[in-house]
DNA sequence: CATTTTTATCAAAGCGCTTTGAATAAATCA
DNA sequence: TGATTTATTCAAAGCGCTTTGATAAAAATG
């Protein structure tokens, strides 16, 4: 299984290099007859355009970058991310673009993405995990390096491309429905403040409150990396109040695990004695199919989010003139078997 | 932040390019003052060598291939995967490689790899979840393309480089830890059964029930894919049978998730009434911190695999007459409260 | 001091493609 | 039939680096 490289394969079907790359390229100015030859002797000699020279000869990349950052705290790697990647990479491949990952410590994010540009690697990025103020929008609209945000950042004034799901509103009726059901001690457990995402869905998370006059102290709501034993340690807290909640909102189902975990702990029932939604990605692996799910939960997935984003980005790439786009994602309420009206 | 080229820097320096290419790359015939001069130059504009224009002229990709197959069946990422990259990523980086990754579905993963190849793409790949028979292995041998195996094939007859966790001795060990507290009922909720460190758990576990002549029916066993759901499901099976197991064992802390779930559906607590070990992968977001573990297992940590295998990955490309090498890490058996004699 | 060796630098070739601009053959037109 | 288009094909330049082989200057040697 020898490679053949184009000067090689002109040679053999005694036609110039020039032909042959248009052939194989599509470009009208070849007859029909040679091309099907050039098509022909490509595959039977399991030619390949060599990616390298192509790259260099084109001046592109072909390639999308992603950073994704790895927490100092619990070097975790956002869970979301996999399906994310599996949602955008099937759209890179159709485009022929290849992913460039990169896991990057937290504070070394910044020059990530100039050495990038830089050395001219990649053709354009996804932002991931935008925070409520962004310095990464500034910079890589100051290195001209065309990019989508999964997600969005509220204090960015700049125009960007970005693909989010309406987390405001997600969790505004996620409470709204709590508080129809009778509760109104509600806790809220959430992913670190300074993500634009946590503090959207904590807006959503008030504004139900004082639209029905509840109120709710800061000992009710935990800001943290969300894993399973953040889940777990915060329903311990929760529980340990002098008035422990009726129903806790949380932003991940993974965190929900821990919670339920907690609750069973201290041999209460999920639903039935505290009732919890979660947002829920729609993780592979944690996919809530029965036919009662397990979690009522704003659902929203974020396989579909990686794969409109990895379009946005690449008709970015291909018209540079392009208007910046936002593309607003709604998350449906799913109502399963963890929400119950409260105790009386 | 204007980019510059290597011509465009030799002639603000008024050196050719041969030198600044040789002082940036540590060549020793460039003489000590006119190295400073270069690098702080570079340093000054901007300067980073146009990664396409590098790759071409030395010939190399200085890219790894991380092609992950995404199941049919349940389009699913093996979430173990995101914290394996995080640790070979740290490596790659180290050692100026990028990280090209490539989710493909299941059925298109053999020419997958191929056309890397032919269109030269990568200097090396990571082989994730190998079969016991494994084609890729061999395809991967004939294509000439450098690889490392996070895992192992058992079928294979060639040499190869791996990284593989004791599978067999862990769930050995798993299960003469049970069988020694005195379980004699003891499920196996495995991976999908065509996967090498699947068997390999299996044949483990096995081993460990004849060595202590205890019988046990296939019905206790199930192989599929390891999502919350199945742990769920298969639980609820094997306590619908006559004589349900006091013990069950694992490959998967995502799926113990849904063990502990459908025990704690029907009224039964972990550890008390049925005891569980899993194999834990150490994952960032579900990592089993406390003093006392939620679940007996046994612990090795993927990201850690991720690292190794990045490193021999690196050795081989860089030294191809390099001695294939397999290297076998250990798990801990970490004994948490999800075990306990079985009720009499 | 003339000669050899070492040091520091450079011009030019080459990596394998794409693309420009020219050339040839075939087809159309007047 | 000669002039003009149109359809194909090609040679050569260029993408931005690395690397080879040559050269000039400086240092070491006898």
């Amino acid at each position: 299984m020898k490679n053949i490289n184009l000067k090689q394969l002109a040679e053999i079907l005694n036609l110039s290099q020039t032909t042959i790359s248009r052939a194989l390229n599509g470009f009208p100015e070849v007859s029909s007859r040679t091309r099907k030859l050039v098509i022909d002797a490509a595959a039977e000699h399991n030619y390949q355009p060599n990616t390298r020279a192509k790259r260099l000869a084109t001046g592109k990349s072909l390639t999308i970058g992603h950073l994704v950052s790895v927490s100092k705290e619990h070097e975790m790697v956002n869970p979301i991310f996999s399906d994310f990647i599996a949602g955008a990479s099937a759209r890179y491949a159709e485009s022929g673009y290849d992913l460039l990952l990169s896991l990057v410590p937290d504070e070394d994010e910044f020059t990530a993405y100039k050495e990038l540009a830089a050395r001219s690697a990649v053709d354009g990025v996804v932002v991931h995990a935008p925070r409520v103020s962004e310095r990464r929008i500034a910079l890589l609209n100051e290195l001209n390096l065309p990019f989508v945000v999964h997600g969005r950042s509220s204090e960015a004034v700049e125009n960007y491309n970005w693909v989010d799901v309406n987390n405001e509103r997600s969790f505004f009726r996620a409470t709204q429905f709590l508080i129809d059901l009778g509760h109104e001690t509600i806790a809220l457990i959430n992913g670190v403040a300074d993500m634009d995402f946590a503090m959207r869905r904590s807006l959503g998370f008030r504004r139900a409150l004082s639209k029905n006059n509840i109120y709710i102290s800061d000992d009710y709501t935990f800001n943290g990396e969300m894993t399973e034993p953040y889940g777990y340690r915060s329903t311990l807290v929760l529980l340990k109040l002098p008035r422990p909640p009726t129903a806790i909102i949380t932003s991940s189902i993974i965190v929900a695990n821990g919670i339920r975990r907690a609750l069973e702990d201290n041999g209460l029932k999920l639903g039935r004695d505290i009732s919890v939604i979660t947002h829920d990605d729609d993780l592979s692996y944690f996919r809530d199919t029965a036919t009662v799910p397990v979690y009522t939960a704003t659902r929203s997935s974020v396989r579909e989010a990686g794969r409109i984003s990895a379009d946005l980005l690449i008709k970015t790439i291909e018209d540079p003139t392009r208007a910046k786009e936002g593309i607003l994602l709604d998350s449906e309420l799913i109502v399963g078997s963890s929400t119950k009206p409260p105790k009386p």
